[in-house]
DNA sequence: AGGGCGAGTAGACAGTGTCTACGGCTGTCC
DNA sequence: GGACAGCCGTAGACACTGTCTACTCGCCCT
């Protein structure tokens, strides 16, 4: 079907990538894949010895398409000039806006379960673009002693809303689909307010 | 085994809890829960008519025994005499908590795709708590227009600080386990300085 | 005493992930 | 040019899963 007949191993992983932005995680089983790549079910097998190891190919694709956004946000925020509390919420909404646009691939990502092994290696992959966001975060805060932590602490809180999102809660909590007012809160406590 | 011989209910959910207390959220299989309960494959299906149901059953409990958990924190701490302020954090620690005391249980309450259907309802049982952490929050913030709002996203960040320590992207972040200096930084975030 | 009937058993069925034996095509060397 | 070795994908088996359906056993009720 597209250009990369050969070369099996990345038609799988596009398959795998095929099925969970369409179906979600469920459909990610080993003989779909094989299915949706036009191969028996033993096929996969010689590139990926267990189905862990497919999808966490699959899920690393998703790291990269993740920190691609992100950087093309903070680079479009950067080139026009902003300071970094807007760079920090340009990223932040990056972040929101992939878990929205790709649902699948974003439980996917953090199901530690599926990809048991590769955990550490997929986690290391995010090192370089929370660096970035650690320096952002030391500009906004100057007189903090340990930055890494309030970075981490503002990345956990925009995890969560992404989880609690796709959970339902939000909705509950507040009203209608409820994001805005929440990340508008969580940006505010972690940054101070918007206005300076 | 228990005192409940009878009520086979009941003790499939008790199978349940043990076995995800125990070997984590893989090990919920149907047939595994009736052997562990000592029953035939067939006999669950009397109670539960799938496997989702039976789960959510078990997930219950867990939101039971975390509501419990917290509600006993805080009202420990309010009996003390505890500001609003340390009422929080002992929420947050309780919460935290549990979901470090109770991995696999606490992931089984948060994955939609075991629960779906029984979801709403069991995000609904943990609304009452939820206002409570309103009235709190509302006192450390009595000038918050929009104090549910500011709770969501407090809740939010506790929940996505849960999530990335078993993710063990904390570690990584930060050192050791990383949660105490990120579980601090977010609770000033939120609440201002702990010195006051 | 006998008849329903609820509870649990046991087997079948489609589907899964993993493993193994097998074909067929390729490229290489004499 | 023809035999050969090695890789790639196929196909079947195995144990296991969740769901569905027939069946049986034992209790309660009139």
């Amino acid at each position: 079907m597209t250009e990369q007949d050969r070369d099996l191993r990345a038609r799988l992983v596009a398959a795998g990538i095929e099925l969970v932005t369409e179906e979600g995680v469920h459909a990610l089983g080993l003989r779909e894949i094989a299915r949706r790549a036009g191969v028996s079910h033993g096929a996969p097998r010689r590139y990926f010895p267990t189905r862990r190891e497919l999808l966490a190919a699959v899920a690393r694709h998703g790291f990269g398409r993740l920190t691609d956004s992100l950087a093309g946000a903070d680079a479009l925020a950067a080139t026009t000039g902003a300071d970094p509390r807007t760079r920090i919420e340009s990223l932040a909404r990056a972040y929101l806006g992939f878990a929205a646009a790709n649902p699948g691939m974003f439980e996917l990502m953090f199901r530690h379960d599926l990809l048991e092994g590769s955990g550490t290696e997929l986690r290391r992959s995010t090192l370089p673009l929370f660096l970035t966001f650690v320096g952002l975060v030391a500009e906004v805060h100057p007189q903090s002693d340990d930055p890494a932590a309030a970075t981490a602490a503002l990345w956990a809180n925009l995890h969560g809303l992404a989880q609690l999102r796709t959970w339902g809660s939000l909705r509950l909590a507040t009203g209608d689909d409820g994001l805005e007012p929440v990340l508008r809160a969580a940006l505010d406590a972690h940054l101070g307010p918007a206005a300076r």
